[in-house]
RNA sequence: CGGGGCGUAGCGCAGUCUGGUAGCGCGUCUGUUUUGGGUACAGAAGGUCGUGAGUUCGAAUCUCGCCGCCCCGACCA
């Protein structure tokens, strides 16, 4: 048993020297935005074919960090998590019609038997279908289920790295309500429950008034975060930029809280150039009014009985009516949301990752490797960190200082410990923010002891 | 899909026009050196020049086909 604890204990620490992080110091010349450059650069990803990437050790973490982040904010606003296969037979979409009506964007696939299968770009049908064969009374209702699973989409020119992949990492969920009044409130939970994702992510992500496409509906609100880099243009009151959901507690069973938040959020003036009315922008002040880019990361719509009236899922009323339900689905681009945060925070000298997603908490750079007190320091700083639970990401390389510190930088720690033994000698360690370049000498001790502090609103 | 460009060592590139048996920088490996912001020196390994055919005594280089990748436009988490 002793034996296990120790091993689980070097599990939640690594050592550089034994990482697989292929660092590059010249950008690899396919890649024109600053996320996938930086991504390519810090070993995060590698291109496998056009929209398709494998993702390394360091970006398979913070993939997975923003994936444990959606899902406590899913199951906290009371959606239950699932998983449907990513391949799926035909028939199902051609009962909905949009078997031809998707177009080139899915990927058609033929099974050994000449079957007509496809790979999955969203799940609405297939979650129908197994509404219907279960569900018959209102009595079970509401219903929100979700999953965070591998999409397809067949982009005609996918491009920026994992910002429009052909195969990309979505967190999708569908509604089914009784009546449209509560299917509005599972559209207003779920823009509350987004609001907070985002932030818990590090990032602002506006709700704004957008088109449906191909999903269908009438009400649909996209989530943008600002960016120069973004492929939507957008428009709005700058008001809408000093609104933080912070840390405020909603009953998400609650109806009203829900509306007044969507209310919050989405009264002032926001849309995309889809849904842009430059009539109604022109009344807002002009020193509020903004012209910007953003990127889309996520999505919400209600779309009513479009799939249970084609698919035939009904429920029972309670007065003896067999009526359809009412839907709603909801998408984040978990993948694309890697690049979105690399777009939103980064400086010249690489990524620098919001604490709330960042792959390891830590970095502890040792100076020189090989002395006895260095290592010494070293060992006993991520002995401490794993007993409280953090991550450290230990340089133990035989480098030179400035080649850590750029590794450092380029991979984008909010926190950097520096051993060395001009400090050591003193009995401290510097504690370097990424993001302002402050150090603080401190102890052993009290580093730990300030690393857990500043983790400890992070902690799921 | 329309328009443009590229494919030569792990990465970034030169060489192609004007055919003559492949080179530079970074990285990697070995040794020495250095040690608080990508050290310096010496040595070494590493390439079916995307692919197939053709022209030629000879093809990275010329011709044709194919494949892949990137950029600009219309669509999407």
């Amino acid at each position: 048993m002793a034996r296990a604890n120790e091993v689980a204990r070097k599990m939640t620490t690594m050592r550089l020297s034994r990482y697989f992080l292929p660092v590059l110091k010249e950008t690899p010349a396919e890649a024109q935005i600053v996320s996938h450059r930086l991504m390519l650069r810090a070993g995060l990803i590698k291109q496998a074919s056009a929209g398709i990437y494998s993702w390394l050790p360091l970006g398979y973490k913070v993939l997975k960090r923003l994936e444990d982040i959606v899902h406590q904010e899913q199951i906290r606003a009371g959606h239950l998590p699932m998983l449907m296969p990513t391949i799926q037979s035909a028939d199902l979409w051609r009962e909905s019609g949009r078997y031809d009506a998707y177009g080139a964007e899915m990927l058609r696939i033929k099974d050994r038997h000449d079957r007509d299968m496809l790979f999955t770009p969203t799940a609405e049908e297939l979650i129908t279908d197994i509404f219907r064969g279960h569900v018959t009374s209102y009595k079970d209702l509401p219903l929100t289920m979700y999953q965070i699973q591998w999409k397809f989409r067949d982009e005609i020119r996918p491009r920026f790295g994992v910002m429009r992949g052909r195969e990309f990492y979505m967190k999708d969920g569908y509604n089914f309500d009784l009546t449209k009044e509560d299917a509005l409130h599972a559209y207003n939970r779920h823009l509350v429950s987004y609001l907070r994702t985002y932030e818990r992510m590090g990032l602002q992500a506006i709700p704004m008034r957008a088109a449906s496409g191909p999903i269908g509906g009438d009400d649909t609100h996209e989530f943008l975060v600002l960016a120069e880099t973004g492929e939507s243009e957008v428009f709005y009151d700058s008001e809408i930029t000093d609104l933080r959901f912070g840390d405020r507690e909603i009953d998400y069973a609650s109806h009203a809280q829900c509306q007044s938040v969507l209310e919050e959020f989405t009264s002032r003036y926001a849309r995309t150039d889809e849904t842009h009315d430059p009539d109604v922008f022109a009344k807002i002040p002009v020193e509020r009014q903004r012209v910007a880019r953003g990127i889309e990361v996520g999505q919400i719509f209600y779309f009513g009985t479009k799939y249970s009236d084609a698919m035939g899922a009904l429920v029972d009323d309670g007065q003896g009516n067999r009526v359809p339900v009412h839907m709603g689905s909801h998408g984040i681009g978990v993948s694309r949301l890697v690049g979105a945060i690399i777009e939103a925070s980064h400086d010249e000298n690489g990524i620098i990752w919001p604490e709330g997603v960042t792959p390891f908490h830590v970095g502890i750079v040792n100076l020189k490797q090989g002395d006895a007190a260095c290592d010494g320091a070293c060992e006993d700083l991520y002995k401490a960190f794993a007993a409280k639970g953090l991550e450290p990401l230990y340089d133990d390389r035989t480098e030179r200082a400035g080649a850590k510190f750029a590794t450092m930088d380029l991979i984008g720690l909010p926190w950097r410990i520096t051993v060395g033994p001009r400090g050591l000698a003193g009995g401290t360690v510097e504690l370097t923010s990424r993001k302002t370049g402050e150090s603080r000498e401190l102890s052993l001790e009290a580093v730990v002891a300030r690393v857990a502090e500043i983790y400890a609103p992070h902690r799921g």
